[in-house]
DNA sequence: CAGTACTGTGGGAGCGCTCCCAGACGTGAT
DNA sequence: ATCACGTCTGGGAGCGCTCCCACAGTACTG
């Protein structure tokens, strides 16, 4: 007779459970939430009247008694978001997701684009909504890592802000992976590598400069400053840095680029000057994404194990909100301390196309 | 002193707000729902309170309080989690999460891979923790858009079903599209103008290809059975129904792909058969994907509105949730009936590049 | 056979809100 | 002055859970 719209004959509550399997609300509770204290005839018994009701244990309830939301939030700083066109985070949201799924957490996404929005994310947390925080991308002076280590709630980093990270990490090897594309070029006889690297605020855009670096010292060439151009991750950032690279070094042979859509930006400008690929200049990438595989030549690319992060990521995340205990029993936050396992370098992979 | 570990001093509660204010608690949830009986002088007064102590209601308390969760859930069914790598998702969920934002809705991330992901987007239908869905590119079998109906929960599809959908959508005008795509082409002088058409299960693609029969038609030019072939929205679908369409009409001059994918694929066909682009064959995809911009020739394509339709959608959710009444307060759930605006068709851009 | 230690269980006391019913205080008409 | 009818306000009664204390029962000990 409740005016507010009780919906269809109300769902089942755990009193409700509790009262056909007669047991108290207490034992009901146990079983839903899989604790070891409830003997085996018992725990069949309630088994068998929330299946006979069809229950479901409702959230909020859960939530506002429990002091925990099942959530954890995916955040996407504004300069980040164009970047959402890539297969990147697609990846890292599947696997996210699918780290997710096991543990019965639900995934918010949340964009950031303005200070507002910054605020509005901010009262959120505050507001308990979420368990943990995974933050994709972030640049050396987002001020969100420091808030949520301030309020001390439970975050994972895609990448890192500087070598010294603080907070809980998944990265790639941006190192290893420009040293093997280094490598890769080296062994076929390329002489003259010149490298067009992403924007020096970026710790990614230093690893893979590093990257480079060291592999032209193991192979014994000399280190040509004159090869290396600043670009910012985006095509007509490769177009510049490569028309600087062709105006300082025409005799180059090869380019590594810190991304695929700077050497999208910097093939453009290779083919205005003449120069065949890979006859002339041999080409490759990094992300390999999915204008890649379209470019013609199709373009050689490091390959990072983007799913693989994005399970991780979860996995980190989980492990920081149940306190590092095993599985089982979620029981109330006690924030673990930060262990060697909270930074993790995956590997990455060479891929090899026409391009080089 | 207890256990469970009380967040530093304990966040203020609606309570400790109407102690400061020296108001009952009632008029403070007045105040902070912007419910218009208060007086002027006591929500000052109020709004002071809150200012002071930093107040953010609890959401899980709001939710069980008030039956609601201030959240929707953007749902990708497994069939397109490969799409997300395309620029689409990411444009609707930029358009969605900003449509959301106005009214301070969260946006919940669901990727349902397995039957058993799906059972339990069902439980946490269930236990009330969204206020509506929006469902990304459904197929004509997917069982979802008719489980929500059942649960009457609010919900908006992407796309439509078929020409008769009852389940409010936002789409964009395919037809159009293809038809100006076709009108282009005929317009520059194409005579054999071939089609590669999607699944002939999604709704999507019968609408693209009717689009295309109808320029056909409304040029004059025979209706010629042997120009349509059929693709699947894959590459590898784009290569095979190119091949099927050279075979049959080596003279064909110019295709049109239902999508831009499919267009890379008939692309790489048509070189392998020495035809050159645009000269020999002029090529049109749809969906002005990142590989449209960056592939050799720059492929013209169809433009859908793709943010706009986020937003589109969200601002349909939201009406349906606030049963049409305006932004304001809002009250217990109200059903709203299906209106007339809630089927939205936005139209399409044809985007001109070198490859036609 | 009392004493100690478990294991299992019931149910009270909240979690922080919203809803809604009374009641306090106006104001105007009679 | 009396009554009716407004507008505003306080606070009780939940929402459906989890937490935890107390207690019954059983199984060991000395």
């Amino acid at each position: 007779m409740a005016p507010g719209g009780r919906r269809g004959g109300g769902r089942p509550t755990l009193e409700e459970v509790a009262a056909r399997a007669g047991v108290g609300r207490g034992t009901v509770s146990r079983v839903i939430n899989g604790s070891p204290r409830v003997s085996e005839r018992t725990r069949t018994l309630v088994q068998q009247a929330v299946a006979d009701l069809g229950y479901v244990p409702d959230r909020a309830a859960r939530a506002l008694a429990g002091h925990r939301a099942d959530t954890v939030a995916l955040v996407v700083p504004e300069a980040e978001t164009r970047l959402f066109a890539e297969p990147y985070f697609s990846g890292i949201i599947r696997g996210v997701s699918a780290g997710l799924a096991d543990h019965d957490m639900q995934l918010l996404l949340t964009l950031i684009r303005t200070s507002k929005e910054r605020r509005r994310f901010a009262d959120y947390l505050a507001a308990h909504r979420v368990d943990g925080v995974l933050l994709v991308s972030v640049h050396g002076d987002d001020p969100l890592p420091d808030l949520l280590e301030r309020m001390a709630i439970p975050t994972v980093l895609n990448g890192r802000r500087s070598a010294g990270e603080t907070v809980p990490f998944v990265d790639s090897d941006n190192t290893g992976g420009a040293q093997s594309a280094l490598e890769h070029l080296i062994g076929r006889g390329r002489r003259q590598v010149a490298t067009i690297t992403g924007p020096p605020d970026m710790y990614v855009a230093h690893c893979r400069l590093d990257g480079y670096r060291r592999a032209v010292r193991a192979a014994g060439h000399p280190e040509d400053a004159a090869l290396v151009a600043q670009g910012d991750f985006t095509e007509e950032g490769g177009r510049r840095a490569m028309r600087e690279l062709l105006a300082r070094r025409p005799e180059l042979d090869a380019v590594f680029c810190a991304s695929d859509v700077m050497a999208a930006g910097a093939r453009q400008e290779l083919r205005a000057a003449g120069r065949r690929i890979p006859d002339d200049v041999a080409l490759v990438g990094f992300d390999d994404s999915a204008i890649a595989r379209h470019m013609d030549p199709a373009l050689t690319s490091v390959r990072q194990p983007i799913e693989e992060m994005g399970r991780a990521m979860a996995r980190l995340l989980m492990e920081q909100i149940t306190g590092g205990a095993g599985s089982g029993v979620p029981g109330p936050r006690a924030p673990a301390p930060p262990s060697a396992a909270a930074r993790l370098v995956l590997p990455t992979e060479l891929v090899r196309r026409a391009s080089s």
